[in-house]
DNA sequence: GCCAACGTTGGC
DNA sequence: GCCAACGTTGGC
């Protein structure tokens, strides 16, 4: 099975590409995702070796700041059990996880920040989740066709 | 700081 | 099951 390409979004602010390098192994877990859409796809289809882009968003630049590598597959956020955590949900349990995450580890940061505002203008883009208007979407899909466009954009 | 778009909640 | 109200996201 051929390895798939994410686009990950993190508020630089509160996790930002150079704090994922910063941690022992370069490697952390993705967690805190509390929304259903996101929640499966960490749970069922972010698998070890998938490559992921990692966004900076409410930021200045805003836009992919490089990649990061799937180290492990989804599985339960164990942080959602933990009421001083940033999202505690007391429906998750040990029986019944609710919420999922994924270890990323840090493999690449671009050397300028890939903005927004340049992958809007490009038309091969005109598809992608993240440059739909209102897309919200924290954890999303993204073909290999835009994962070669985009790195050829580093090049 | 504003606000449009979106997801979730809860009353009915 | 509908949908109004609310809270959050995230670009601008």
């Amino acid at each position: 099975m051929a390895n798939k390409y994410w686009l990950f979004k993190s508020e630089p602010s509160c996790f930002s590409m150079d704090d994922l390098k910063a941690m022992p192994k370069s490697t952390d877990h993705w967690d805190g995702v509390r929304n259903y859409q996101a929640r499966n796809l960490l749970r069922d289809d972010i698998k070890k070796g998938d490559e992921v882009f990692f966004y900076h968003s409410n930021a200045k630049p805003m836009g992919i700041a490089g990649i990061c590598t799937v180290v492990k597959s989804g599985y339960p956020d164990h942080t959602a059990q933990d009421p001083n955590s940033d999202h505690p949900d007391p429906k998750h349990t040990d029986d019944k996880p609710l919420w999922y995450m994924v270890d990323v580890k840090f493999k690449k940061k671009f050397k300028d920040i890939i903005a927004l505002k340049d992958l809007k203008e490009i038309s091969g883009l005109n598809n992608m989740v993240l440059t739909q208007r209102g897309s919200r979407l924290s954890v999303q899909p993204v073909t290999s066709d835009e994962w070669k466009i985009i790195i050829a954009l580093t090049k």
